[in-house]
DNA sequence: GCACATGTTCTCGG
DNA sequence: CCCGAGAACATGTG
């Protein structure tokens, strides 16, 4: 069935990490950022909210956004009381500025000018939506290590020292460092030729800095791809726009390497599904 | 009808 | 404290 109703135009299909979360976030600034929230609708309290859905419509009435940030997979907005709106995708999450048709799985609106309503829309309800007080820390954000772009090497091989996990397990550690997720620690394992089930404290300063250099270039890479953002109904056929030409291995098991054609490895790691070249990563 | 996919958080052992 | 395994959360897809 090629038709898909409304809800679905025009949103996010891929899980969204890192370059999904800064995609979406780009994709909001211009609506978002500057206006005053003059209007909040929720769903009745459900567990998508890490704050009652009461306190938001109090808090956020009135408030203008002065920033709209990003730190791993969450989107901070920063309002101009010092208060901030902390919102993480999970699983299925998508944020919106652009009309959606009714849809039971809209979970938060705000109509932030007479023209532009800032959606939240979640499948399965993994997503959060958290409102911090002015001043108010969060014990979310600050278990994140450096956020994956903008750490260095040093900082990563320091962190890594303490770990005798599998190198795979530490990138999806936000505590390590914050964005990458199951397909970009595939993706970046691979580019840097680096064995998924290498114990993280193993790695050579050499090796870290490949790849710490990888897992960026992936990630940079698909921000200008857009990520994995599709239009579904420009690609009713299932194609997943940019974001499948970047893959290399990740969902690729049994098929030839892309560098020496010996068939994808698979493994599993931290409970996720693990793809990797047996032959090209040491 | 059941396995699978995913990120985060938690529990239970070793 | 460190680690892994596994579960729970929700639900669409095959």
């Amino acid at each position: 069935m090629p038709y898909r109703a409304g809800p679905s135009s025009g949103t996010h299909r891929a899980v969204p990490e890192l370059p999904e979360v800064e995609v979406t976030r780009r994709g909001l600034v211009h609506a978002w950022v500057g206006s005053t929230i003059e209007k909040v609708w929720t769903t009745k309290p459900n567990y998508f909210f890490a704050t009652s859905p009461d306190i938001l419509k109090r808090r956020l009435r009135g408030r203008c956004t002065t920033r709209l940030i990003r730190h791993g997979k969450y989107i901070v907005a920063e309002l101009d009381d010092g208060a901030r709106l902390l919102c993480h995708l999970g699983m299925t999450g998508q944020i919106t500025a652009r009309p959606l048709a009714p849809d039971p799985h809209v979970h938060l609106k705000l109509s932030v000018s007479q023209s532009a309503t800032i959606t939240f829309r979640d499948v399965r309800k993994f997503g959060k939506v958290e409102y911090l007080p002015p001043g108010q820390s969060s014990a979310r954000l600050d278990r994140l290590g450096p956020d994956a772009l903008s750490i260095d090497a040093d900082a990563l091989g320091r962190s890594l020292a303490r770990r005798s996990v599998p190198i795979k397990t530490a990138l999806l550690d936000q505590s390590v460092l914050a964005g990458v997720g199951n397909i970009y620690a595939d993706e970046a394992l691979f580019d840097a030729r680096v064995r998924p089930s290498r114990p993280a404290n193993r790695l050579g300063s050499r090796t870290i800095t490949r790849l710490l250099s990888s897992v960026q270039t992936v990630l940079l890479a698909s921000i200008e791809g857009g990520g994995s953002t599709v239009n579904d109904y420009l690609k009713p056929d299932g194609t997943l726009g940019g974001y499948q030409d970047w893959h290399r291995v990740y969902g690729k098991r049994g098929q030839p390497c892309p560098r020496c054609s010996t068939p994808l490895s698979h493994s599993t790691h931290a409970g996720r599904s693990t793809h990797f070249c047996k032959k090209c990563q040491r």
